[in-house]
DNA sequence: CGCACGCTACGACAAAAGTCAGGTTCACGT
DNA sequence: ACGTGAACCTGACTTTTGTCGTAGCGTGCG
């Protein structure tokens, strides 16, 4: 009983914890994918046909405007779920688009599979209440963000988010850090050189040295 | 067994559709309150102690920046609940400030007793799904809005869905109009001034005539 | 009637955000 | 070594957004 799909559902916390007798109803009608970094995974606007869980690898989830802009609204590791709120309302289409960041695997479940589990399942249907909850509330963050704060501002927040103590070491490219702000590349250049003149921030080859955590909590408002 | 409480139960769907049992349950907790227009309901921040249904009136929830510029999150009627998200997350804050438009009678629940009238009740907790599953995509559009869209484009896009056919018959001040769209009241006149010019308005004292449906779409994106 | 108040109009201005074009650096593969 | 492309820097410029002060206009109320 420890194949593939057995290794897969153990590193997804909404499913693993479901009864031995779900699990097996699961195996049935789980599906795994790969996709290639940079691949398509789903399209906003199109009927939603399932739900995703991401067993390695990691996901980009945006919108794109006419224009071709994109605000990433969340970027999901293993264990993650996506386009799971489809299922829940009348008129189901896929509120956003996902891509493949890395080379990523994931488990997908026919929405109508995915329903009647989390019908029959409460401790499921816990979990994904308290999923949604966390959302909603990062989603509201955001949305403060956007609309309150200066691009200034919501690089400041950013990079003491993305900042482990004083050093961010993951690789940034100001063209992403863009799409997570709702902004362009451009603007991010000129609001990191900002906060480097202004003695926050030091940047180094491949990381960013935040030089006063305090002063960047100030730059936060507005 | 149909005195005020029944009454006020029976508007709010999401606990009207409970068995007779936790009904009973249910009136051993509720609490009623009235709110004059105007005041505030529960403050950001605070610690959740409460989760809140209309019953008669409306709320507006808002998000406040430190400079005490406000956005709208959401304006809710009778039936609707609010603040039923910290519940479900470890550390529970209320996430936005909620205050009474008009006069507005609410029930409340204490945190606990809703969490465990969710844990007992499948028909609540899937009906709240659906609800949150609502508010997510409402607040992803928020997002895009804010991100993806200059003033003008959210304005049109505010106007259409406010319309009723051709005519925004609710009176709107540019204020109410700025904390739902995330600017301020001068921006919003600029903005209907200029889509008065582009010949795709006319406003009367009281209401809004859309005069193209089309052209307003057309302004949408950007 | 006259006054206060809330809402709006308008113009001038300042700041922020977005756009554009040219040039630099650096990693990578051939 | 060389070319290529991605990422980044830079400055100039436009547009959008935000801010301010003043003024008009209607409604309601003493």
């Amino acid at each position: 009983m420890d194949d593939q799909l057995s290794q897969d559902l153990n590193t997804i916390p909404l499913l693993s914890g479901l009864s031995a007798r779900t699990l097996l109803q699961l195996r049935g009608v789980a599906l795994r994918r790969t996709y290639a970094p940079g691949a398509l995974i789903l399209l906003e606007g199109d009927p939603c046909a399932a739900v995703f869980f991401i067993v390695s690898g990691q996901a980009r989830i945006y919108r794109l405007s006419p224009q071709g802009r994109q605000q990433v609204l969340a970027t999901l590791g293993p264990g993650q779920g996506f386009n799971t709120v489809p299922p829940f309302v009348p008129e189901a289409f896929n509120p956003a688009s996902a891509e493949a960041v890395s080379e990523t695997a994931v488990l997908t479940l026919r929405k109508e599979d995915f329903v009647s589990l989390v019908r029959v399942c409460p401790d499921l249907s816990w979990a994904i209440l308290e999923d949604f909850a966390s959302r909603l509330l990062h989603l509201t963050d955001l949305v403060e963000d956007l609309a309150l704060r200066s691009v200034r501002g919501r690089l400041a927040r950013f990079l003491l988010e993305q900042a482990d103590g004083l050093y961010v070491t993951r690789q940034w490219t100001q063209d992403e850090m863009a799409v997570h702000l709702g902004t362009v590349r451009d603007v991010v250049g000129r609001a990191l050189r900002s906060l480097v003149d202004a003695g926050l921030l030091r940047i180094e080859r491949g990381r960013i040295i935040l030089l006063s955590r305090e002063g960047l909590e100030a730059e936060t408002d507005s």
